[in-house]
DNA sequence: GTCTATAACAGGATAGAC
DNA sequence: GTCTATCCTGTTATAGAC
């Protein structure tokens, strides 16, 4: 290889993510994307053979991946509970910026008439961390009908708190969310 | 007036909502928009001389009137908070398809690098519900901080519950919200 | 008020030089 | 591997007839 990249894949595809959170999909144009990879149009192209449904799909896998170590398997870990739930919220609080990134399960999930290219990865990923937060509950001694109750609302106020985190052009939703997601989570616990 | 609108205001307004809320502002092209709408292109400039950007303005507008006369003011009444909470439920499952469709505080929502051309309503809106289902729960006897606490829940888990219907192609999540709406907002309160 | 036709532009994607 | 220049399609927006 006689020229060396300019940008590493990893770099690259963190500038990438940062305008699909930002735009979403339509939104995010490719002078967008070329501008804030550092790379132009062709470059991209080079990279992703198959264009901008290529940067969102790798996009996507990177954060699915990343939410795998750094949230899923965590969490399946044999540290007590609360422990393994904070060390989690410090994780989630610097993917999400505080509150002010969105996340791209959100950003692009499929309009209603699905399912969009990205429907499977979303599903997948919403019943991994589900699956991972009702794992936790259960260690905490909740039955497995309660304990996915449970799951299920601590994924929907991380989300509903990025939502209202941006449509408030405020942290503080995003913040609460993650001072109280142990207490959600688990209090009333059996044990 | 010779002749006569083809499709009433209200009508209209109702169809383009389906689009934006389906596809996002920058999904919505002005083909897609015609097509819902069962006007041409140019009748929609007739109509909205702004372009779109105008459209979405009064879509979003609409909605957020809807809101007020079917969540904000009903909270405000003096019925019963369960009574009231119920009958709300029952609007927003309507409003929202039961959950099949995005709300447009989610899908209009700026960007990280805002202010966008909705934020200020959008900010309004969520501010607004916020405060109504606060009062609802002091009314139910919690003090202003802990019913500002449970109306931010709530509103949480509302968008929380969208964005989850959404990425699991299922109207559970959001069904559930609706389902526990009164107690979360309520349980626990002093009387 | 609504339409067909078209202008003016931006978007995604490609060619070919370096 | 990266770039500039270009192509082509789809998008926003307008003109002008009915």
């Amino acid at each position: 290889m006689a020229r060396p990249q300019s940008v590493d894949d990893e770099d690259l595809i963190a500038r990438l993510s940062c305008v699909f959170r930002d735009t979403g999909y339509e939104g995010a144009s490719l002078a967008l994307l070329a501008e804030a990879s550092g790379l132009s149009k062709a470059s991209l192209y080079h990279r992703f053979p198959a264009g901008k449904q290529q940067m969102a799909d790798e996009v996507l896998a990177a954060a699915l991946a990343w939410y795998g170590a750094n949230v899923i398997d965590p969490l399946k870990g044999d540290a007590p509970p609360a422990e393994k739930l904070a060390a989690v919220a410090k994780r989630l609080n610097g993917f999400y910026s505080g509150g002010r990134q969105a996340c791209l399960l959100n950003v692009l999930a499929a309009p209603r008439a699905e399912p969009g290219p990205f429907s499977t990865a979303i599903k997948g990923a919403f019943q991994a961390l589900i699956q991972a937060f009702a794992q936790v509950a259960q260690q905490a001694g909740f039955d497995t009908e309660a304990a996915r109750a449970r799951a299920e609302r601590a994924v929907m106020l991380l989300h509903g708190s990025l939502v209202m985190s941006r449509g408030l052009g405020s942290s503080r939703p995003f913040a609460n969310f993650l001072a109280n997601l142990s207490g959600d989570l688990l209090d009333g616990a059996a044990q």
